[in-house]
DNA sequence: ATTATTGTATTAAGTACTTAGTACAGTAAT
DNA sequence: ATTACTGTACTAAGTACTTAATACAATAAT
């Protein structure tokens, strides 16, 4: 399915998926997630790299699981509510960040996104 | 000096590092740099993952070694002049990408940016 | 000549990530 | 009862990255 970055963990990088897909509603809260060995499947790697993924998510509180049953989404947990919010947070901050290291204002960022864009469009 | 994110390859983020002080003037074309075992030092890390990293953006054409001498940056390279224009391209290509995967519509992300930006004033 | 510094090369060890393979207890459906 | 599915746990192996510890030839300064 996706072939993911050499430079970052998997684990990793399936977190931010199933992070985003939770954060657009994809996944909704309480609903049943695919199995570890089917999500195993759908990525192309190995189900404990998927497992470890889980964990973690389950550590932050974004999923839980029923042992023998599944896993699920979190209901109603704070943390899925404010994800969006918290993701886009993070990735405009960090594009910020960069912005500066490259020194230019982040005022002047306007108008090079909609240049970029502009440039996108025609392609 | 830096702290590195353990994310990603300490090797990489010193590329990325002296790419940006390239980009934005700090190393000048044709201007020597700091030793091997100077970077070393300056970044806390072991001289052969300096060496990895300026192996590399030799590989680029970025920088150039005399083997006695010292190491210094490329003179008139396209590469060079055209970098802080790529680096730019990258940064916002990719924060282009991670707006989408949040079902963001890129129109939408300035007004985003300038409240980012009032609220980090305020702090 | 000596000394210090340059980039480069090599070997060995440790760590983190990933995969492969297997196993187990509990649930659901038949 | 049997079968198939859950999440979870474990060991062994391979790979990539990092560090440590040397070593060498060539240059510059003394």
């Amino acid at each position: 399915m996706d072939i993911f970055e050499s430079t970052k963990p998997i684990y990793l990088q399936i977190m931010d998926l199933i992070k985003k897909e939770i954060a657009i509603g994809k996944l909704p809260p309480g609903s049943q997630m695919a199995s570890v060995r089917e999500l195993a499947m759908k990525y192309q790697v190995n189900p404990n790299t998927v497992q470890r993924a889980l964990s973690e998510l389950e550590r932050e509180g974004l999923v839980r699981s029923d042992r023998t049953i599944g896993r699920f989404v979190s209901e109603q947990s704070d943390t899925v509510v404010l994800l969006k919010d918290q993701l886009l947070d993070e990735v405009i901050g960090e594009f910020i960040k960069k912005i500066k290291e490259l020194s230019i204002e982040p005022d002047d960022v306007c108008p090079l996104i909609k240049k970029y864009l502009l440039r996108e469009e025609k392609e």
